[in-house]
DNA sequence: TGTACATCAGTGAACGCGCGTTCACTGATGTAC
DNA sequence: TGTACATCAGTGAACGCGCGTTCACTGATGTAC
């Protein structure tokens, strides 16, 4: 009786019975708290209470606790893969610029989606707990790897870097400072530079080391 | 009644009154807890019966569950800084050979002290929470600060980088390569390289690219 | 269009549990004399 | 050396609380005819 149940009011926020999208609410209230807390900081009750439902109300959309976590941390690395792939371009305008562009995009979402960066690397969710999660870091992953994979196609063979290793090391870097110091919940350390430059320079003396810099082309 | 009580034991252990070092062995028991479950997944109840003390007793020693959180990142970086300074060794036998030591260390300690380095890095304690804290956490980075300003002063005013700029990356690269493939507690993830080839490998292109390689010197 | 029925998303009460923290206490040790 | 007392680390029972999960249920919707 609490809540209106006009017609209206279904049609506009797409809710078709009881409820209506239960999961996405779950998922949605479970990130807020994640935000705020940490992963290990929302609790399955809390998360219902939330959205107003009652406590047994998940139970017909997620196993269990761990499932709603690993499901959030698919829907992270989905989104993680889309804003990489995004900046990638395709390597336009220039394969160098646009690596640069991934970079940046990787401490973009670390700092504005807080709760998918945490749930996706500090939830602790067993390893193999999700064929899905780990196809979808694999996508996430290979935008890196197709970025280095194009950087390299141009060097001489004796000059060439393994794309995997390269990619692993922009991996490491952009996740180093994203985790350090570009963490948009408020774990920041204190440093005068902000992360974005800190990354930029990073990777521009890490390419020129590999006879990628600007100087080279 | 449970426990023996004969001046023998309490000689070999070091205790001296009642359970004796009581706060040393709260802090090994959580160590212990931290390495299986996490930073989170360690109680303050879960550490007294690992001890054998009553619930009651770890108020004598620390505040609550948070100050012994906070207390345990302290003395994490406080190891941390010593194995990197031992590491580092002054520089010795040359600067750029010390540097890798230093970020071998690094890896080293991930890998080791995963109960630490969780403490440490994933714990999410409030910022302000402890000045010990802050100023070991200072400790620490000031090793490497102390050693890129080392193998920079060589350089000549126009190609030096600044040091803390280049220490905030040595940081970064080292922390990264931790954080998604060194770390102790089997969250590792699979890749063909080991952490420490692959950060070996990270550090001489950076350095290459800084004008700091081994052909430039 | 109307009716009967199947489906299934969400209910609400209940469970046993472990948690952090408090309190008045006890009793081993250290110390003053 | 012996005694009286102060100290304080650890006790153990108790508290209120929020947790994850279960269960038989209800009632709005979809569907067959």
């Amino acid at each position: 009786m609490k809540k209106s149940k006009r017609d209206g009011d279904r049609r506009k926020s797409g809710r078709s019975y009881h409820h209506g999208n239960l999961s996405e609410a779950l998922v949605q209230a479970a990130l807020d708290l994640i935000a705020e807390y940490g992963p290990a900081g929302f609790s399955f009750a809390e998360v219902t209470r939330a959205v107003g439902v009652s406590p047994a109300a998940p139970y017909r959309h997620f196993q269990d606790r761990d499932a709603l976590m690993a499901d959030i941390a698919r829907r992270g690395f989905d989104r993680f893969a889309v804003a990489l792939s995004e900046a990638w371009r395709n390597g336009q305008p220039a394969p160098l610029a646009a690596l640069k562009a991934v970079g940046q995009a990787y401490l973009a979402f670390a700092r504005d989606e807080p709760a998918y960066f945490a749930a996706m690397f500090e939830a602790r969710l067993p390893p193999g707990s999700s064929r899905e999660l780990a196809q979808a870091t694999e996508r996430a992953f290979n935008v890196l790897r197709q970025a280095c994979e194009a950087l390299t196609a141009g060097l001489p063979d004796g000059k060439r870097p393994p794309a995997l290793m390269m990619s692993l090391h922009v991996w490491a870097m952009a996740h180093g400072i994203a985790s350090l110091f570009g963490r948009g919940d408020g774990a920041r350390r204190n440093v005068p530079m902000t992360p974005e430059d800190l990354l930029e320079a990073n990777m521009l003396i890490y390419l020129d080391g590999l006879g990628l810099g600007e100087a080279d082309t």
